[in-house]
DNA sequence: TTTTAAAACTTTGTCGACAATATAGAGAGC
DNA sequence: GCTCTCTATATTGTCGACAAAGTTTTAAAA
């Protein structure tokens, strides 16, 4: 799952991931200030560190700073559901078909192994599986078969961690996961006929889709909330 | 020029402005390892606002750091070109296109009436005029006319300094001024008969003609440095 | 002469204290 | 009773010093 497999030498580096995870899964609520002096006690390190996590984080918006004022959690709305989705539109489209271009035989077979895998224990579970794991999985081959350090480091430094944080927040399960298999299966086939231009549309249609049904999803939540 | 307009409050603001311009515009030249004190020292600071605007340099991938070693100033390159041109033509293609949904009338008047100034200005100067201050300007606007915050971020916050740097360590000047011009007159038509799909096709060429159009420089830069 | 290991040194990572800015509260004036 | 100002308090921004990790130098042994 923490599928970056990144590697946290520094105690900055540890505190980071920690306060990442803790954000992405809910344990600090959106919108909460962060007072680096109770982060500082709580993780038990210096403030030093907890302002560099705090930059860090920033740099992939999860949190907002204003000088001298402090650092807030992002607080998820619709909007910034939907621009999301758009920034991913683009990038994971582009990510497609450079991977159609650039990844090996052999890196393409793994692919398609890994989505018959996922198929049978999709058919053990009772459908109930392929809806966070293999998604994961899946999308992130295909951003590194980019090979495209950018688009990348955007990715998956950045903007998954949100992404993350929105399906948690969510409480993602639910339907299209068979639809959203399928949809997979079609986009390697595209790669693996090197067919760029089709694995870049179906890519895109492919997040396009799954924007729609997580947009509803957040809409019935606050509608829940709201009650 | 300084086209973001940012407001830099704090001390580590203003020196991370600094040290980002010197790297930008070659003062402090590529592959360079960044020392702490001696930055400290020069730019009559702490170790301490030193690291944090180190943090941000590679937050927006000026600078590359390995854990207690230290940082260097990334160095350009043929590939590095080609992936952060792919990265743009994906983002502003889909900047184009959120440009032609969102933009008001009056924005899309004042892009125009832009336009037009710029060809004068173009006319007086003998061509010479348009490659840098008016291509800038033009994708920025586009770029905040997606109104996506996202977008917004990654690209000027993020990439456009990198573009910047090959830009200016490249010296561009040169040819594609008057076809780059029509480009962008076309690019405004689609939006301005909001049209999303063709802004956004007429973005994604017009950045692949551009990154062409570099790619020679380089290698042209590249040779005569060899010899 | 080459290789290896240890010690000296340089650089980064972390910490606690101080300075500067913003926020909250009390008190005076209207 | 309300507003405005000034003061007190809390939080962030900045600094210099110490700790830890990496790098280079030096010297000894093969």
């Amino acid at each position: 799952m923490d599928f970056t497999s990144e590697s946290a030498v520094t105690n900055a580096d540890k505190t980071y991931i920690q306060l990442r995870n803790d954000i992405v899964e809910g344990r600090i609520t959106a919108g909460t200030k962060l007072s680096e002096v109770e982060l500082s006690t709580n993780y038990s390190v210096s403030r030093a560190v907890i302002r560099e996590a705090i930059n860090r984080l920033m740099a992939c918006h999860l949190v907002e700073r204003k000088a001298n004022v402090g650092a807030r959690v992002v607080t998820l709305s619709p909007e910034g559901l939907e621009q999301l989705y758009q920034v991913r539109e683009s990038l994971e489209g582009m990510a497609a078909r450079l991977a159609a271009k650039h990844m090996t035989d052999q890196e393409i077979a793994d692919l398609q192994q890994l989505l018959n895998a996922h198929f049978d224990k999709q058919v053990q579970a009772g459908e109930s599986y392929y809806q966070e794991a293999g998604d994961v999985d899946f999308h992130y081959r295909i951003i590194q078969g980019s090979k495209n350090q950018h688009l990348i480091s955007v990715l998956v430094n950045g903007l998954y961690h949100l992404v993350r944080m929105y399906r948690v927040q969510l409480g993602m399960a639910g339907p299209r996961v068979t639809t959203a298999f399928d949809e997979h299966l079609h986009i390697v086939k595209a790669i693996a006929n090197r067919d760029e231009e089709l694995a870049e549309i179906l890519m895109r249609r492919h997040i396009l889709y799954s924007k729609n049904n997580v947009q509803t999803k957040l809409l019935n939540h606050s509608n829940l909330k709201g009650q």
